[in-house]
RNA sequence: GCGGAAUUGGUGAAGUGGUUAACACGCCGGAUUGUGGCUCCGGUAUGCGUGGGUUCGAUCCCCACAUUUCGCC
C-alpha cells in the first residue's frame, strides 16, 4: 500500500495546515511530533509505551543501523517494523545529519562521504545511492534523501555549492529508490538565505518527491530568527499538497513557529535527552528535577498531564531521587512524560488550526511557558 | 605506660615560609534541537586540629595540648 498524505485544512490567519497521513501501519494527523529512535529504539521506551504517548510516527537512523546491526540483519528480520516489534509508522533519516555531526569537511566529496566508524574505527563510505538502498531494505514508511547538512556557521559561498551538490545527490538517490510502499522526501537546505532556500526548494521540487524536509536548522547556535527565516523561505516555495518536515526541531516554541510557517512534521532528540539529564517539560516551562527544591516535593510533574508518569502519581521527589541515583527508571518516566508533552502540544495545535486560533494559542503558550521571562 | 606517624572543605586527598590552597567525588546551578546514552560548562575552604612561639610574614618551622592510628611492654 502506498502511503498517502491529504491536506485537510489551512488555518485562516497563518500558513498552518491540518492534514493526515495514511500508511499500512495506521493513519495519523499532522502537525505531528516524531520521537527519535536512532538505534531502532526510542531510548528507554517499550513499543507499548510509544503507543501510549500517542506517537503517530517515530524516526530511526540509516547510518546507525547500517553500522549496527547492519541493514541485512533487519531485512532478514522482515524489515524494521518486524525487527523492533513496532507496528506503527517509521521515518528514517538518511545519515545526512551524521555528515554534519561525524564527518570532517575534507571527507565530503561529490561521490559521497567518508566516515570513520565510531564503534570500531573502520573507514566507511556512504553515498546517496547506498543510503537509499539501505532505507529500502529497512522498509521504513518514509525515507530521506541523503543530503549534506552544513553547519549554521557555513558561508554563503559554501552553502551555495553545498545545496547544488545536495540536489545532485537527491537525483541520484531517487533513481535507485525502489520501495513502492515507502515515501521518499527531498531536503531543502540554504541556511537563512531566501535566494538559496528558494533555489534549493524549486530544484528539489523539480525532481519530484512525496514530501520535503527543511534541513540545516538548529545547528550550532543558529539564532531563532535565522531558523524561522529558514522555515519561511523554504515552505514558501514548496507545493501545498505535499508534506513538509522540519528536521531536528523540537523546542515547543519552535514547533509552534514552524507550524505557523506551514510545517507538518517535527522530530527531536530533546525530550529523551533532556529526560536522561533530569529535565521535564511542563506547560509552565522546563524544570530541572535535580534542583534541590524538588527534594521533598511529592507532587506530580504536571497536574494536567495525561501521561503514564503523571497519571500513576510518580512524585517529583521520587523521580529526582531516581535521576540523582542514576537509575534508569527515572530516565524512562521523564522520557514518557516529555514525549507525551510534545505530542500533546501538537494535539492542541491541531485543535487551534481547526478553530483558526493558532496565533492566540501561541500567545497563551508563551505566557504560560515563559511566564515573566518575556520571550 | 613507652615509642612512631598523622590531623587541610561534605568526602578522598595534593601542596608551598610570601598575591586568588591543585585535583577528584559530592553538593548547588546552567546547557542540551535530523542522538558518537553516565555528556559539557560554571559555582562551591577568608582557611589548613587547639593554644602559644620563631619570623617582616606561617597552613607549611619550633613547643605544648587534644584527637586518630600503628607498634611494644
Amino acid at each position: 500500500m502506498k502511503i498517502e498524505y491529504t491536506l485537510l485544512k489551512e488555518e485562516k490567519n497563518t500558513s498552518a495546515r491540518l492534514g493526515n497521513i495514511k500508511t499500512k501501519y495506521g493513519t495519523f494527523e499532522t502537525p505531528m511530533f516524531m520521537p527519535v529512535g536512532t538505534e531502532a529504539t526510542v531510548k528507554t521506551l517499550s513499543v507499548e509505551e510509544i503507543k501510549d504517548v500517542h506517537a503517530g510516527i517515530i524516526l530511526s537512523n540509516t547510518y546507525h543501523l547500517w553500522l549496527r546491526p547492519g541493514e541485512d540483519v533487519i531485512d532478514h528480520a522482515g524489515g524494521l517494523h518486524e525487527f523492533m516489534h513496532y507496528n506503527g509508522p517509521i521515518l528514517t533519516d538518511s545519515g545526512g545529519f551524521q555528515v554534519f555531526s561525524l564527518a570532517k569537511p575534507k571527507d565530503i566529496t561529490e561521490e559521497g562521504v567518508l566516515f570513520k566508524n565510531h564503534i570500531n574505527g573502520d573507514k566507511l563510505f556512504l553515498t546517496p545511492e547506498k543510503s537509499i538502498e539501505i532505507q529500502n531494505k529497512l522498509d521504513s514508511d518514509i525515507a530521506m534523501s541523503f543530503d549534506e547538512c552544513p553547519p549554521a556557521s557555513a558561508t554563503y559561498e559554501y552553502l551555495k555549492q553545498s545545496i547544488e551538490r545536495t540536489v545532485r545527490w537527491a537525483k541520484r538517490g531517487k533513481l535507485v529508490h525502489k520501495n513502492e510502499n515507502q515515501m521518499l522526501f527531498g531536503i531543502v537546505q540554504g541556511g537563512p538565505y531566501e535566494d538559496l532556500r528558494k533555489w534549493s526548494a524549486e530544484e528539489t521540487v523539480k525532481i519530484g518527491f512525496d514530501g520535503y524536509s527543511i534541513g540545516g536548522v538548529a545547528n550550532d547556535h543558529e539564532s531563532k530568527e535565522d531558523m524561522y527565516k529558514a522555515f519561511e523561505f523554504s515552505t514558501k516555495y514548496l507545493p501545498k499538497n505535499k508534506l513538509r518536515y522540519a528536521m531536528g526541531i523540537g523546542e515547543p516554541i519552535d514547533i509552534i513557529e514552524g507550524v505557523i510557517r506551514g510545517i507538518d512534521l517535527f522530530d527531536c532528540v530533546s525530550p529523551t535527552r533532556l529526560a536522561r539529564h533530569g529535565h521535564a517539560l511542563t506547560k509552565y516551562g522546563k524544570i530541572n528535577i535535580k534542583n534541590a527544591q524538588y527534594k521533598e516535593d511529592f507532587s506530580t510533574l504536571s497536574l494536567d498531564c495525561d501521561c503514564y508518569t503523571c497519571q500513576s502519581k510518580y512524585s517529583k521527589a521520587y523521580i529526582r531521587h531516581l535521576i540523582v541515583a542514576n537509575e534508569t527508571l527515572g530516565a524512562r518516566l521523564l522520557s514518557i512524560h516529555n514525549i507525551r508533552f510534545l505530542i500533546h502540544l501538537t494535539e492542541e495545535i491541531r485543535l487551534a488550526i481547526k478553530n483558526d486560533s493558532i496565533l492566540e494559542y501561541k500567545e497563551q503558550f508563551i505566557k504560560d511557558y515563559y511566564g515573566d521571562k518575556n520571550e
